[in-house]
DNA sequence: GTCTATAATAGGATAGAC
DNA sequence: GTCTATCCTATTATAGAC
């Protein structure tokens, strides 16, 4: 899941951990220095835009991650339930049981949206994708299943920002584990 | 529902809409003097302790907001179906049909989250606590109830920042209107 | 490709006059 | 209670040596 160390590729997932922490507007070049153990400059030279570059590659590198760790995952053999557990492991561990933001939650709500935007969507509708080919799996209707995916994923992005305000993990658990519905029976079944 | 001009109150308005564009972090002094009208040194004599001060006295606005125009509203006679219509019209309204973010929501994200984060879990906290005092209402038993609200405040939030990135309405009116499941019969009748 | 040094600007905050 | 002017620091970004 991780990069090799000395590569471009981990460069930016160090850049990654700081923008999920900070958020856009939060992340400071100095901050961003740190963790990379480059200097300023470096990092100038890697990134010449700056760091509204820097958060786009940390979003292309988000979508990757998206498409390994869920869509692939959601597509593999095995049992739909298997698939689903697989799926909410890994997303709590990247969210640290809800204890660490999302990244994309924190570039979302930036100044500087306008420049990042497509990457943004790019992220969240490949990730609505991925859950959406669960959902129409599990025999719901295209539009439905859309809509589930859509609904679910905003579930967890709330869940999140609950829990920093908050401290409860409660919100996030059941917002995670809410997917598994699409692996019980009947659930495509119109509403009564 | 606004504050008369030229008091105190209507200057905490108009802090209020600029940490709601732009969050904690992304809103600068500059801004927020520019907002209310006020040289930075008028900002400082009336919140002495900065920008921090601001944003708590905004985070109190939102409190008041809530208790007036969410828990009040739940709690007035009328039909459950008309009250939650009237919230949905309120929240509606003040997230600009989902093209406004969360002020709550900007000041999670943020750097300072140490001194907020009472106000803000006051917030959340009366948030939830007048949406599960309607779904008690409904015939949900405690528990369940106070993880609907919970969960349906997460999911609100959630479609905020999902239509931000994507711009699509869609999520942020699904999030909405689901309240008015709460008015439905056999609601609270535990799952088959 | 990384560093040190340095700009140039924006940010938060204060002093003191009125 | 508001203003102008100023301060200090952090921030983004660049120049140029190695």
């Amino acid at each position: 899941m991780f990069a090799e160390t000395g590569t471009k590729d981990e460069i930016v997932d160090r850049l990654f951990t700081v923008f999920q922490k900070r958020g856009f507007d939060g992340a400071s070049l100095t901050e961003l220095s740190r963790a990379t153990g480059l200097g300023k400059s470096s990092l100038y030279h890697h990134f010449p835009d700056g760091k509204a570059q820097m958060a786009q590659a940390v979003l292309q590198r988000a979508t990757e991650l998206i498409d390994t760790e869920i869509l692939q995952v959601a597509q593999m053999s095995g049992s739909m339930k298997t698939r689903i557990r697989k799926i909410i492991a890994m997303l709590n561990q990247i969210y640290e049981n809800g204890r660490a933001p999302c990244v994309l939650a924190g570039m979302a709500t930036s100044t500087l949206v306008g420049d990042l935007q497509q990457g943004l969507r790019k992220a969240f509708g490949n990730w609505s994708e991925a859950i959406e080919s669960l959902a129409k799996e599990s025999g719901m209707p295209p539009v439905r299943a859309r809509h589930f995916a859509e609904d679910w994923i905003a579930r967890l992005q709330g869940a999140l920002i609950l829990q920093a305000a908050t401290g409860d993990a409660g919100v996030f658990t059941r917002a995670l584990n809410s997917l598994l519905e699409l692996a019980k029976e009947g659930v495509a079944r119109d509403p009564v």
